[in-house]
DNA sequence: ATAAGGTAGTTCGAAATTGAACCGGATCAT
DNA sequence: ATGATCCGGTTCAATTTCGAACTACCTTAT
């Protein structure tokens, strides 16, 4: 650290760069994503992507716990937006049989009627932001990379 | 939509996993970082990110407004973080100059150490879970695909 | 059977983020 | 210069998130 100066390059030139550009551009990217759903159809992106894992669920529906990890966030907030989605009647709690404790999330007909209509506009943005620039070539070596960072921190979360 | 099932993979085969993939990770990581950050060097990320940023600039200062971009953040939540930056002694409001509205915001030596003391701790992190994954060429393939993203990005916000 | 420990979901309080409204201080026209 | 407008930053209320504590239920071992 050469007279007093701060060091300012954190890792090797180049990749400090890629590291501090991958920060910027995803949260400019779930910003605008988050704005567009916002103005146009009335939900938060944490909404629209719970309405898209019902969607994708059997049934249309899964467990509170199912849900937090798949959207990567707090049980309790679980709690607070399916509470909000049930207000809008976009989503249903149901009881769980086999589990006394559990409960079921159902997408409702509105609820889907709702993920249909953002879904387009939501994806097109998508595309325009994100996709149209990646390659067929590069969207498999993208993928490659995510699996790779999904493995590391699966033994990250496992062993800390 | 074949017999009422639900439309469930909504890009090609294969690009729509990659979507998924990119938030589920993303949102993985900045957990990860926040929560190891938060353990031992009682930072937030945002926190972190605003140390850095001011470290990286010229005399280690930064006006409010340049902070806000940098960190994609609201104004209001730039001034909050910075009060408690403040109280926490790591970092000084100064007057400026040149326009009486501005503010500059200082780095102390306090604020100096504590990131000297945590960078260290999060960029092995970051390595261990994102960059040593990558090799050189992929780096500056992905180097590209963030440019990309970030003009296409650019392109929507000053057009929206 | 029953006690011990684990799990599902909610509740609660604290912290963070946002957007809108606001307050000067600048800037630019006439 | 002076009035209109713009800009930097703060304040405020509303929303969201998190973690810890809690309740109720399930599971397992003895």
């Amino acid at each position: 650290m050469p007279e007093g100066n701060f060091q300012s390059r954190w890792l090797a030139p180049g990749v400090d760069d890629v590291w501090n550009q991958f920060l910027t551009v995803t949260h400019r990217l779930e910003h605008q994503i988050d704005r567009r759903l916002q103005d146009n159809h009335g939900i938060t992106h944490t909404q629209y992507e719970i309405l898209v894992r019902l969607a994708d669920a059997p049934k249309h529906a899964l467990r509170m716990s199912d849900l937090a990890e798949r959207i990567v966030t707090a049980k309790s907030a679980v709690t607070y937006q399916i509470g909000k989605l049930a207000d809008m009647g976009l989503v249903e709690r149901h009881k769980c049989e086999s589990d006394n404790r559990g409960v079921w999330v159902k997408l409702t007909d509105a609820g889907r009627e709702r993920l249909e209509k953002a879904a387009p506009c939501i994806l097109s943005l998508v595309r325009e932001l994100f996709l149209d620039a990646i390659t067929c070539d590069q969207a498999d070596e993208l993928n490659k990379l995510l699996e790779t960072w999904a493995g590391n921190l699966d033994r990250i979360e496992r062993g800390a």
